[in-house]
RNA sequence: GGGCUCGUAGAUCAGUGGAAGAUCGUCUCCUUUGCGAGGAGAAGGCCCUGGGUUCAAAUCCCAGCGAGUCCA
C-alpha cells in the first residue's frame, strides 16, 4: 500500500513526523521527535500497569464521553442504539465481529443508504477466535463493545469527511480523556476483512493499542483481477469510501485503570466473587509486584517466557496463576453467554447455536475444575444485573437465560457420565489387550463423536478403577481435529457450476427494464395483458405479469400465456426474479419479442400458495407467543397442500405446546385481523419494528416490503403474496413436529382446504382402525393397548406349549429310531408344523441321549433343517457335512459346528427326498467307518 | 450445511450372521421382633420402524424415526 495513503494533512499541522519502528520496521507518526519503536506490543511493554494513562473511568462513563464527544463534534454524528450480537442480517458470519458489520454488506456497498451519516455506536461484539486465549493473556475477551464513528461517503456525491477528520476527532477524543498526546502513535497497518480492505491506523499508547481507525475503500475482486494487492490477494476501489473506527471500550476503561489484566478493570465484582466462592485469594492482594511485572510483560510474550524471566516457581503457576486465569476467563463468558443468550441464540449442534454450546461447555467445565458450586446461571445473572443499566433489555431474558444454562448444565453432565463410562470400558479393553497406552486416534474419535475433550480421558482413564491407562496429548490436539475435518470439504464444489450460469442470466438481463409487478397491486387478479420484452433461451420477459417468481419458500406460479393474434396458448412451468426482472420458463416455445400476450394464472396453486404463506407468518407468531421470544424462524417451505418452518427452540415442542401454537393460530384466523402488505423504507422500518422483521431473510433494496398482520401482532419483510384477511387463511391444523437439529424444530402444518383434507385423512385413519378392531373411535386406545398386551400373552403362551411339545415329542421320535449300525440308533423325522427353534429344541435333548439326530419341517415357502450329533460320535459324524446335501436337495444352504448345524431351502416339495438323502449320508458314512474296523 | 457414533429387560450396557444375556432395580419366599443386609427363586424383550441380502439377521446393506457429538 502507498505511503501517500496515509499522507494526512492533520499530521502536518500538528507537527507528527513518520518514522520506521527500529523493532518491527512498520511505519508510525508521533509528536516525539526522540521515539524509535512504534509503541505497539510487542514492541512495547505495557507501561500502562499500575499507573493509568488517565483519569479513572467506568465502563458506562467512557461508553457516554465517546458517544457525545462524536455527538457534539463539528460533525453531528447521530447515536444508534446496539444491534444484536447475533448477525442474522448476513449469511457470511454468525455472530457480530465489529461495529461495521452492522452495515455490511449492503450499506457498505451502496446498495442501502445508510440509516444516519455519519453515525456513531456503542456495538457489543463477540469473536471467539481466540477463545484459547481468554483469561491467559490478560487482555482477550470474547465479547466486548466496540466503540464506533463511521461516515458513508460515495464518489462523485458530497463528501462527509474521511482521513483527516477522523484522525483530528481521535487525537481529539484522546485529548480530551487526558491521554498524554507525545505517548501517542499512530501506526500504519493495512486492515483486510469481511471482503473489505482500505489503509488504517492503530491508535497506539503505553503498548496497548486503544484504537483502530480503517479507511475502507477497496473490496475483494471477484475474478482476482484487482489494480490493488494486498495480503496475497487482488482488490479494486469502491464507489464508496467509508470512514470505519473500532475504539476498544473495554481497553480504555483497562487504561484508566491499571490493573494487571483488562478482566479486573471491568468485572471486579464478579471476580472477586469467584475468588471467594473457589475459596482462593486474589494474587494482587499478596503478591501485587509479581502480578504488575506478569502483566506488563504479558503483551510482549508468553506466559512460559515470562515465567522464566521472573523466575517464578511452578507452584506459584499451577496453585495461583492457572485457578485465576480460569475465573478471568468465567467472568468473560458469563458475559458473552448473557448477550448471546439475551439476543436469542439457541444451543445446538450446528451454527451459531454450536458456539453458544461451545462457551457454555468451557464455562462449566472451569467452574468444575476450580471446585466452584454455584451455578453458572446465577452467575450470568449477576453480569445482568451489572450490564441492565446500559442494556435494560437483558432483563427480558432472564428466565429463558436461566431455563437453558441449567438444561444445559443437565446435559453436559449427561455427556460426561455417559462419557466417563464409555473412557472405563475402554480403558479395561486396552489393559486387558496388554496396551499401555490410549491410541492418539481412539483419543481423537472419543472427542469427535463423544465430545470428551483429552483432558478428561486422561482424568478418568489414569485412575484406579479404569485400571491406570496412559493417555498422551499431543499439544496440537485440537487443530488435529480440525484438519481431519477439512479433507471433506472438498465436495462443495458443485455450487460453483451453478454460479456462472446465474452470472450469464444476470448478464443477458441487465439491460431489460424491471418488470412491473402486478401481483402486488391486485393481490386478487388472475388475468392480466402484457407485450413480450425479450425471449432468453426458454424464458419469456414481460413488461409486467401478474406471475409470481419462486422466492421466501413460496413456489413460483404455473399458468399460461395466450398469443394475443395467434390465440396460441403457453404453459408457463417456471417463474424465476432476476434483479428485479421476472422470467418465465414456458414449455412450448415460439414467441417473439414484441408479441402482445394474454397471461392467466392457475388461481388454485395461487390461493394454497397465498394461505399458506399467510399460514406460515400467522403460526411463527403463535409459536413465539407460546414458547418466547427466542423463536426465529431458520427457514421455510410452502406448497400447495402443506406447508414447513423451521423454528429455533431449546427443548422438543411438547404435545401440550404444539396443541396450544394450533389453537392460538386458528384464533388469529377466526379473529380475521388485517394482514397489510406494503414498501416501507429499510431504515425507518428496522427502527419501527426492530430487526425480528428479517425472520426469512434480509431482502435487498432501499424499500422494503411490510407485512403486518393485526395490531402488529406480526411484522416481517416479506416478498411473498398473502390474503388481505386472517379469516381467508382457513383453517390450520398441524401436521407434525420434527427435530431436524439439536435446537431446531421443524413445524408442518396445512392451510384452507388442505388443512380440512388433512383432518379427514387423519379421521379416516381413526375409522378404519376401529373398524378393523370393531370399536368404537373413543375405545381405540384401550381396545389396541388389550390387543396388545394379549398378543404378547398369547406369544409367550405359544412358546410354552412349543416347549411341551417338544418334551412329549422326544418318546415318539425315540420309538421310531433306526439302527443303522449297531449301538447306533439315528433319528431322522419331518416335523411339519414345527419351527425352527422348537427343532432345535428337540434336537439337543435326542443329542443328550445319544441319537444322532436330523430334523426337517416344512414351512409355507421354506423349509429348515437341524442336524446334530452327540458328542462321543463326532469324530465318525461331522453335523455339518451331514447337512450339506440336504440343503442342496432343498435349493438353498446351511452350516454350523461338527455337533450341531442348521440349514434349509425354499424347495419345500422336496422335503421327503431330502430326508432320504440325509438317511443315505450317514448310512453311507457309518458303514464305511464300520468296514474300516472290521 | 458436512462428518462421526449410538437405539437390545424399568435403568446401565454386553452380544457383530447360526437357541436373546449380565449388573442394578422390581416381585415372591427364606432369615430377622422390625428395618437393613444376606440366601433362594421368579417376572420382565415387536433386539426403534420399514425395506433388502441370506437357507438363516439383534447382528450385514439401504431408507426413515429418535438421540449424542465434532467441524465450518
Amino acid at each position: 500500500m502507498d505511503s501517500e495513503e496515509y499522507d494526512i494533512e492533520y499530521f502536518k499541522e500538528e507537527g507528527f513526523i513518520r518514522k520506521k519502528c527500529n523493532n518491527c520496521g512498520s511505519h508510525f507518526w508521533t509528536r516525539d521527535k526522540d521515539r524509535n519503536i512504534c509503541g505497539d506490543a510487542p514492541c512495547e511493554i505495557y507501561s500502562f500497569i499500575g499507573r493509568p494513562i488517565f483519569d479513572e473511568r467506568s465502563v458506562e462513563e467512557v461508553r457516554e464521553a465517546f458517544l457525545s464527544f462524536f455527538e457534539h463534534c463539528s460533525h453531528k454524528h447521530t447515536r444508534m442504539k446496539r444491534y444484536p450480537v447475533v448477525a442474522r442480517w448476513r449469511d457470511d458470519i454468525y455472530l457480530n465481529i465489529a461495529s461495521i458489520a452492522n452495515f455490511q454488506p449492503l450499506v457498505t456497498s451502496g446498495k442501502v443508504a445508510p440509516p444516519a451519516n455519519p453515525l456513531v455506536i456503542s456495538q457489543p461484539c463477540i469473536r471467539l477466535e481466540d477463545l484459547e486465549s481468554i483469561g491467559k493473556t490478560g487482555r482477550h475477551l470474547t465479547m466486548f463493545e466496540m466503540m464506533g464513528h463511521h461516515a458513508f461517503n460515495k464518489r462523485g456525491e458530497e463528501e462527509t469527511y474521511w482521513k483527516n477528520e477522523t484522525v483530528e476527532y481521535c487525537d481529539g477524543f484522546l485529548r480530551q480523556l487526558g491521554v498524554d498526546m507525545n505517548s501517542i502513535t499512530y501506526k500504519e497497518a493495512p486492515w483486510v476483512g469481511g471482503g473489505n480492505a482500505g489503509p488504517c491506523l492503530e491508535v497506539i499508547t503505553n503498548g496497548l493499542e486503544l484504537a483502530t481507525l480503517v479507511f475502507m475503500d477497496l473490496k475483494l475482486s471477484p475474478r482476482g483481477d484487482g489494480d490493488i494487492s494486498l495480503n496475497g490477494q487482488r482488490y479494486n476501489k469502491m464507489d464508496t469510501y467509508i470512514v470505519d473506527t473500532g475504539y476498544g471500550l473495554e481497553r480504555f476503561v483497562w487504561a484508566s485503570k491499571g490493573t494487571p489484566t483488562v478482566y479486573d478493570a471491568i468485572f471486579p465484582g464478579i471476580i472477586n466473587e469467584l475468588v471467594d466462592a473457589a475459596g482462593i485469594e486474589h494474587p494482587m492482594e499478596k503478591h501485587s509486584d509479581t502480578m504488575t511485572k506478569i502483566a506488563s510483560l504479558s503483551g510482549t510474550m508468553s506466559s512460559g517466557e515470562i515465567a522464566k524471566r521472573l523466575s517464578i516457581s511452578p507452584e506459584f503457576i499451577k496453585n495461583i496463576l492457572k485457578p485465576m486465569e480460569s475465573i478471568y476467563a468465567v467472568a468473560d463468558h458469563s458475559k458473552c453467554l448473557a448477550f448471546m443468550l439475551a439476543d436469542g441464540i439457541v444451543p445446538s449442534n450446528a451454527k451459531e447455536g454450536y458456539l453458544v454450546r461451545l462457551v457454555l461447555r468451557r464455562a462449566f467445565r472451569m467452574l468444575k475444575a476450580l471446585g466452584i458450586e454455584m451455578p453458572l446461571d446465577d452467575i450470568i445473572l449477576t453480569q445482568i444485573k451489572t450490564l441492565r443499566r446500559s442494556f435494560p433489555e437483558l432483563e427480558n431474558a432472564v428466565d429463558r437465560v436461566v431455563e437453558i444454562v441449567s438444561l444445559e448444565h443437565r446435559r453436559y453432565g449427561e455427556t460426561l457420565s455417559k462419557g466417563e463410562r464409555i473412557v472405563r470400558q475402554k480403558a479395561r479393553e486396552w489393559k486387558q489387550k496388554g496396551e499401555k497406552k490410549i491410541p492418539l486416534d481412539t483419543l481423537i474419535n472419543l472427542y469427535d463423536t463423544h465430545g470428551l475433550p483429552p483432558e478428561f480421558v486422561k482424568e478418568v482413564a489414569t485412575e484406579q478403577e479404569a485400571g491406570i491407562v496412559q493417555v498422551d496429548i499431543p499439544e496440537n490436539f485440537y487443530s488435529l481435529v480440525a484438519s481431519m475435518h477439512s479433507g471433506a470439504e472438498k465436495e462443495k464444489e458443485k455450487n460453483e457450476d451453478v454460479e456462472p450460469f446465474v452470472e450469464e442470466m444476470k448478464e443477458k438481463t441487465k439491460t431489460i427494464p424491471a418488470t412491473k409487478k402486478l401481483y402486488y397491486e391486485k393481490p386478487s387478479a388472475v388475468e392480466f395483458e402484457a407485450t413480450v420484452l425479450d425471449v432468453i433461451d426458454d424464458s419469456v420477459v414481460l413488461d409486467r405479469t401478474l406471475f409470481f417468481p419462486e422466492g421466501g419458500g413460496q413456489p413460483a406460479d404455473t399458468g399460461v400465456l395466450t398469443l394475443k393474434d395467434e390465440s396460441r396458448a403457453l404453459n408457463v412451468l417456471d417463474v424465476q426474479e432476476m434483479d428485479g426482472v421476472i422470467l418465465h420458463k414456458i414449455e412450448n416455445g415460439g414467441i417473439s419479442k414484441g408479441a402482445v400476450v394474454s397471461g392467466h394464472v392457475d388461481v388454485e396453486r395461487r390461493i394454497a400458495h397465498t394461505r399458506h404463506h399467510s399460514a406460515t407468518h400467522i403460526v411463527v407468531c403463535a409459536a413465539r407467543k407460546v414458547l418466547g421470544e427466542h423463536v426465529w424462524q431458520a427457514g421455510a417451505q410452502k406448497g400447495e397442500k402443506r406447508a414447513r418452518i423451521d423454528i429455533t427452540h431449546f427443548k422438543r415442542i411438547s404435545n401440550t405446546e404444539r396443541r396450544e401454537i394450533e389453537m392460538l393460530a386458528n384464533r388469529m384466523v377466526m379473529e380475521n385481523k388485517d394482514i397489510i402488505a406494503r414498501f416501507e423504507d429499510r431504515n425507518e422500518a428496522e427502527r419501527k419494528y426492530g430487526f425480528d422483521i428479517y425472520q426469512g431473510g434480509v431482502p435487498p433494496g432501499k424499500k422494503i416490503r411490510i407485512v403486518r398482520i393485526g395490531a402488529d401482532d406480526d411484522v416481517q419483510a416479506c416478498a411473498g403474496t398473502h390474503c388481505s384477511k386472517t379469516g381467508e387463511v382457513g383453517p390450520i391444523k398441524i401436521l407434525r413436529t420434527e427435530r431436524i437439529q439439536d435446537g431446531i424444530e421443524r413445524i408442518e402444518y396445512s392451510a384452507g382446504e388442505a388443512a380440512v383434507e388433512a383432518m379427514q385423512a387423519r379421521e379416516e385413519l381413526i375409522r378404519e382402525s376401529a373398524s378393523v378392531l370393531r370399536v368404537p373411535h373413543d375405545k381405540l386406545p384401550s381396545a389396541v393397548e388389550r390387543f396388545f398386551d394379549e398378543w404378547k400373552q398369547l406369544r409367550k403362551e405359544n412358546e410354552r406349549l412349543r416347549g411341551e411339545i417338544a418334551e412329549l415329542e422326544l418318546d415318539r421320535l425315540k420309538g421310531k429310531a433306526k439302527e443303522i449300525s449297531p449301538d447306533i440308533k439315528v433319528i431322522d423325522e419331518i416335523l411339519p408344523t414345527a419351527d425352527t427353534k422348537e427343532l432345535r429344541k428337540i434336537a439337543s435333548q435326542l443329542v443328550e441321549e445319544g441319537y444322532p439326530t436330523m430334523l426337517l419341517n416344512r414351512m409355507e415357502n421354506r423349509s429348515s433343517v437341524i442336524s446334530a450329533v452327540p458328542s462321543n460320535l463326532s469324530n465318525k459324524i461331522n453335523a455339518s457335512e451331514w447337512g450339506k446335501p440336504v440343503y442342496k436337495k432343498l435349493g438353498g444352504g446351511g452350516g454350523g459346528t461338527a455337533m450341531i448345524a442348521q440349514g434349509g431351502g425354499e424347495r419345500v416339495e422336496m422335503v421327503g427326498e431330502a430326508r432320504e438323502e440325509g438317511l443315505r449320508f450317514i448310512e453311507a458314512k457309518l458303514k464305511k467307518k464300520e468296514k474300516m474296523i472290521l
